[in-house]
DNA sequence: AGCATTTGACCCAT
DNA sequence: ATGGGTCAAATGCT
């Protein structure tokens, strides 16, 4: 019964991977059409729409799947830095021995801005402990484990590796292995349904009805879970592809307005909240002088338990 | 005092 | 023999 969950969880997460990746092919095969031809321009339309509207429906209906599936994270359930597991010994080895042969195992690439060292503490919500750590061969950097806090008191099982990119040491590679069977994975969970509930009279329609709900705006020495984009030096707006569905306790945007065009949505000034709490306005045309042509968009996992209020600029 | 982190040692798969 | 994953005592922090 467990494990057919499990597995039909994973089965959901692939799907959703496989029809986010196929709705970016569709776009990207656009930019290519002949423009001589409009019929394949209606036809790619509608198969963009069509993706939509799946991804939509998988959101809609409570799906298990990261929603803000957008360029940063990678899931494969193959994907494991050891397809066998290490050697769990002691007296729950046995559990270990079975249970993490099914576990679903995904990495993460997190990026960080400059100067955050902050190692690897990607914002997914749930409460880590450290228990080990361990110089890999062929990295630069060492590898740190941690386990779900509530390991002993709850049986939680739930692991996680982190380690630092050998080639860029913006990125950490975040290895989650296991699925939360604590508290604060039920407690997130039902946080998030009353979020997506809440949001539900005020959002757009289609695909970025449910995405981009946790996006934040970091500054350069903004910290975990960012990720670098080019603002248009040539426009008064810069866009990005999100709801304007935001976490008010987050980022506040005004002026925003969709693109149907391209599928983005456009602002002209938004509000970030900064560390200490202080609030921040930026225009559009501040982006010269404040980000330096860049901002730092925050493509920020969507962990479907986790919980907006825990966010931290 | 209680909890989290560090780190050397141990165990097991390859 | 070696490398990766985990344990657990020592240490640090609040």
């Amino acid at each position: 019964m467990e494990i057919n969950n499990i597995n039909g969880e994973w089965e959901q997460k692939a799907l959703f991977n496989e029809l986010v990746q196929a709705r970016e092919l569709v776009k990207k095969l656009r930019t290519h059409l002949d423009k001589s031809s409009p019929a394949g321009e209606v036809i790619l339309e509608n198969a963009i729409a069509s993706l939509d509207r799946a991804l939509s429906t998988t959101t809609r209906s409570g799906w298990d799947v990261p929603q803000s599936q957008l360029t940063t994270r990678i899931i494969n359930a193959s994907e494991s830095p050891r397809s066998k597991n290490g050697s769990p010994r002691s007296d729950d080895s046995d559990l270990h021995s079975t249970d993490m042969k099914i576990q679903p195992t995904w990495t993460e690439k997190v990026s960080v801005g400059s100067g955050a060292g902050i190692e690897g503490s990607s914002n997914d919500c749930y409460s880590w402990r450290k228990y080990g750590q361990k110089d890999i061969l062929g990295a630069k950097h060492p590898r740190s484990y941690y386990r779900c806090t509530y390991r002993n008191n709850q049986g939680c099982l739930a692991t996680r590796q982190v380690q630092r990119s050998s080639e860029d040491p913006s990125v950490f590679n975040v290895t989650y292995r296991g699925k939360h069977s604590c508290l604060q994975a039920s407690h997130l969970q039902s946080k998030q349904k009353q979020h997506r509930y809440q949001n539900q009279d005020h959002s757009e329609e289609g695909l970025f009805e449910n995405f981009g709900k946790g996006l934040r705006i970091k500054t350069e020495d903004g910290l975990a879970n960012s990720q670098k984009l080019s603002s248009s030096s040539s426009s008064q707006s810069f866009s990005f592809p999100c709801s304007s569905s935001m976490p008010a306790d987050c980022v506040k945007m005004e002026n925003c307005s969709f693109s149907p065009l391209d599928g983005n949505y456009f602002l002209s000034s938004y509000h970030v909240q900064l560390n200490g709490g202080d609030t921040k306005t930026i225009h559009a045309s501040d982006h010269q002088s404040d980000f330096d042509d860049t901002v730092l968009l925050d493509l920020v996992e969507f962990n479907p338990y986790c919980s907006f209020e825990n966010f931290q600029l």
